[in-house]
DNA sequence: GGTTGTGAACATATTCACAGCA
DNA sequence: TGCTGTGAATATGTTCACAACC
């Protein structure tokens, strides 16, 4: 790339991919332990493996951000967390207000990790007028009335939404129109929210279906090996011992209430 | 498909995208929700709106499940529920085990869309000895040392760390000794765990970051876009007017020991 | 020798666009 | 006519493998 800017829009230009972006964190977090542990340099292969990724993706990653290695000897540590930070914005501090304080939402106001990382939580803000005055954490809760006030005095642009699915819609179009533009959302609903203004969930059922349909699938190969026909089998089989052909033939959507029992539900804490 | 079990391995065979799969229990929610008002069936076009993602992406996904729709009309309701429920494994019920509880321990043993859909916590397990027999969400904490008498009594093959970074390692090499084989990692750790085992990690700090760094391109394409050259500019320039350029030029990792200190920052609320 | 940085090959995921069917 | 199901086109992400460099 030092080659001499020639073609290549500018600067390296742009457009680090969103899968390198996700990824930022979690190097810099071992970077961070080694640096504590005063390691001076670390070569891709160290870092990868304490980073949970393999090595030709760290190289690629790091690719994308500039030439910030030495041939030969690897990263230094201290500079390459200095370069990580500064990417991914942590070099400077973001207030973050949490939104519906129940049970999850007093566990985020405690977690530590929140404050360490050039976060910091502003205010904790919960709809019950019960709960407005209430130290959480070391800070008073206050009431949604002021959301707006709160947002605007601490220039506050990232929201967390820790209330039940019911309210969290409700919620981020006031946070939005207040001037958040980013929201971590942790209410189990699709947030419809304008251009320009991005949404991260995190959904505890939704990680453990996932898990779920693996651990299913595991049982199913497990039984298909068990089951006489050892190496071809495990292929066609697998995950289904119900209807599956069947139900590929006959979609006769007649109805069929599935479902384990009646229902549904997914509030949340409360 | 169905044309006549010719080519294509067998019975649809096995193999659904990842992608596919962490998508499902979107669709699953957003179709229970239509269940419980008792619509009888939805286009690709209405489901993929309230699940928030396109149509064409929600077809391709259910294409790999079989063919369940009805052309011209759309899917039936209960009978979706049904097949994604299935695919996923949530018609039979998991028994789960949390360890660690803390705050976030504690709020994800309340935390009700967990039972709601085929997820039973069997066990809340915590080292702190002072926590045993104290109850929490309605059930008594056990201390560690019953761990695997847990485990193996109810069969649980679904774990939930909510420990301490620090004792998330060992914690994971108990549970899969005793025959855990997915887990869900909520300690800021790598685990590195054998073959055959799944972890799912949720790491709110990581998430914050990623914001982060959406943010702060915003806060640099609005000083970008403010600053004289209107369109074109937004290019190239956008998150750097530090020295993105002249990193790259000098990579002398000459210590340059970067706290959060003199540099870069664009801008920003606060 | 050792390790980075990166084109090229491969793999996965998304989107388009329309044939096929109710 | 309306909507699904899906090949084909595109875009994004990962891995390989090696030249460039310390």
């Amino acid at each position: 790339m030092a080659t001499g800017r020639t073609h290549r829009p500018a600067t390296r230009s742009r457009g680090i991919p969103e899968a390198t972006v996700a990824r930022l964190p979690l190097y810099l977090r071992a970077l961070t332990a080694l640096s504590e542990r005063s390691v001076p340099t670390v070569s891709s292969e160290e870092l990868a493996a304490a980073a949970g990724v393999n090595s030709a993706k760290l190289r690629k990653d790091f690719s994308y951000l500039g030439s910030y290695g030495t041939r030969g000897v690897g990263y230094d540590v201290e500079y390459l967390v200095y370069q990580i930070s500064r990417e991914l914005g942590l070099t400077q501090d973001w207030p973050v207000v949490i939104v519906g304080i129940g049970n999850l939402g007093a566990a985020l106001a405690n977690y530590g990790g929140f404050a360490s990382r050039g976060f910091r939580v502003a205010a904790l803000i919960d709809a019950d007028p019960a709960m407005a005055g209430k130290p959480v954490a070391g800070m008073p809760v206050q009431h949604t009335d002021e959301l707006e006030k709160i947002i605007e005095e601490n220039g506050v642009s990232i929201g967390v939404i820790a209330t039940p699915a019911g309210a969290a819609q409700q919620v981020s179009e006031r946070l939005i129109a207040a001037g958040v533009t980013s929201i971590l959302n942790f209410a189990p609903t699709v947030l419809s929210v304008p251009d320009g203004v991005d949404v991260r969930k995190v959904d505890l059922s939704i990680e453990l279906q996932i898990l779920a349909f693996h651990e299913q699938r595991k049982a199913g190969e497990e039984a298909a090996a068990a089951a006489g026909s050892a190496t071809g089998a495990a292929e066609g089989q697998v995950t289904a011992e119900g209807p599956v052909a069947a139900a590929t033939a006959a979609p006769s959507p007649t109805v069929r209430k599935g479902g384990p029992e009646g229902d549904v539900p997914a509030v949340m804490p409360a």
